[in-house]
DNA sequence: TACCCGGAAGGTAT
DNA sequence: GATACCTTCCGGGT
């Protein structure tokens, strides 16, 4: 039995950021991804190197890694099984831990008390002490001109390590957002690094083989949304930590390769909008997006970085993970619900790092698809919108402003194919109908040729739709 | 109060 | 510099 680890100072906490802990699909993951340098070190940057190089960093299972932020899925049990013996804990249910390293090191005290009672504390105190050392360890290395946008996988050791970013610079000037403590994290190291770059996602090939992906098939790394929700059924945000990297530092995959973070296979990369988000690592998208998104894609990349793009990752995502965000309410008409419209513009704001993102802000942009026919309003329906246009369509349109011409597409293909989604919290089936009416009124486009699933919407789906230009219809709106 | 709308101005990237 | 695509702010309506 050893000595339980004593409290560390608290990581800023709030009910956000339980709340972004466990049960939302935006996993603490998704930030460690975008902000990898960790939030152990937010406030803590400055400091010295915390505990002397605490015992257990010694005494941890040889196959983990010291950083715990790096840890996979199967790290993460044989951590808790290693805990359970260390400090005769009580039994933990490791199926309350379906999650990597990053995720668990991202919940609360009282998320890991929840998860394991009687032995929470501990838990949350050993990773903190290890997270910790991993941080200032990781200080005492040389800076790098790389971008804290990649993920830090690297070895603790000084000797061999990847590009790493200046842990110092964490702390100052912080900015939180208040709203969250995900927000405040996010506004921390945004403000420090200037990396909300969403990482390439990998193949789906990449993928393949890696036992975590079990309950999630398809990872691609993508936008900090794709990250495995942690909302308990199992969430996989570790797939990166074997998929992208390994951990010694090496792999065939860019360092930042968010393998974790799910979303559907040809979905497109966030690619860096400025430069400052390259500035420091030079190559590194290119490199990422020349072995994820190879340009023998026959499909106009639109990196996530628009607005209905993005919306359509979401809903796409394979897992369903952003469900209580957004979801389908009759994805053969392309009507959806933004269901968390708060959560879904901080998701989008953290994406195109505008942290002030708000729903009025967001529901502004997705106006302004209004006029260029992509989407419209689902009369008398709060947070209900409706995809006029096929996304393929969508990216195969260099100018979305042409649109403003063109009439919808109105797909309505057979709705045998693609499940909808449900949205949980309120019963649909009445609506769906009452949107395919709605979506039916349009004046449609039928000189469209589908091969393939008949997909609306998803763009995990590759839809060869042939679409001939629309004659002009009168702007719908304006 | 929240949602919704659309004008206007501005920012950033291409 | 032009343009696209928002972002931000706002007044007003429901």
């Amino acid at each position: 039995m050893k000595l339980v680890p004593g409290p560390l100072p608290p990581i800023p906490t709030s009910s956000s950021m339980d709340r972004l802990a466990l049960p939302l699909p935006f996993s603490p993951d998704s930030l460690f991804w975008r902000y990898p340098l960790g939030f152990a070190s937010i406030g803590q940057a400055q400091q010295p190197p915390s505990s002397p190089l605490f015992d257990y960093k010694s005494q941890l299972p040889s196959s983990l890694a010291s950083d715990p932020r790096v840890w996979s899925r199967e790290d993460v049990v044989s951590f808790l099984r290693w805990a359970e013996r260390e400090f005769d804990l009580q039994p933990i249910d490791l199926d309350m831990f379906q999650m990597n390293g990053k995720a668990i090191c991202l919940l609360t005290r009282t998320d890991l008390a929840e998860r394991a009672p009687g032995s929470g504390d501990v838990l949350y105190n050993v990773l903190q002490i290890l997270v910790r050392e991993a941080n200032s360890l990781q200080r005492m290395l040389p800076s790098s001109p790389v971008t804290p946008t990649s993920r830090h996988p690297y070895p603790l050791s000084p000797h061999s390590h990847p590009p790493t970013p200046n842990w110092n610079i964490i702390a100052q000037n912080a900015d939180p957002f208040q709203s969250s403590h995900a927000a405040s994290l996010a506004a921390h190291l945004m403000a420090q690094s200037n990396s909300v770059t969403l990482s390439p996602a990998p193949s789906v090939d990449s993928q393949a083989g890696s036992p975590q992906h079990a309950d999630n098939p398809q990872t691609f790394g993508h936008s900090i949304f794709s990250m495995g929700g942690s909302n308990g059924s199992g969430s996989n945000p570790s797939d990166s930590d074997e998929d992208g990297y390994d951990k010694t530092g090496q792999s065939g995959s860019p360092p930042n390769t968010p393998s974790a973070y799910s979303l559907p296979p040809p979905l497109p990369t966030m690619a860096p909008r400025s430069p400052k988000e390259v500035a420091g690592s030079p190559g590194m998208f290119k490199a990422v997006g020349r072995e994820f998104f190879p340009n023998e894609s026959p499909e106009p990349n639109t990196n996530g970085r628009l607005l209905w793009d993005f919306l359509q990752q979401l809903l796409n995502d394979p897992a369903q993970r952003y469900t209580n965000y957004i979801a389908w309410k009759n994805r053969d008409t392309g009507v959806f619900k933004i269901v968390d419209p708060a959560g879904l513009a901080k998701l989008w704001g953290i994406q195109k790092n505008h942290l002030s993102m708000n729903y009025d802000k967001m529901s502004r942009a997705l106006r302004y698809y209004y006029r260029v026919n992509i989407l419209r309003k689902v009369q008398g329906e709060r947070h209900c919108y409706q995809f006029l246009r096929n996304p393929n369509e969508l990216k195969n349109i260099k100018n979305i402003s042409l649109l403003r011409q063109m009439s919808p597409t109105n797909l309505k293909p057979p709705a045998q194919i693609v499940p909808n989604v449900t949205i949980k919290p309120e019963p649909v089936e009445a609506e769906s109908e009452a949107n395919r009416d709605d979506y039916d009124e349009k004046p449609t486009d039928l000189s469209i040729t589908m091969e393939g699933p008949t997909d609306l919407s998803s763009s995990s789906r590759h839809v060869n739709i042939i679409c001939s230009p629309d004659p002009p219809i009168p702007p719908q709106h304006h």
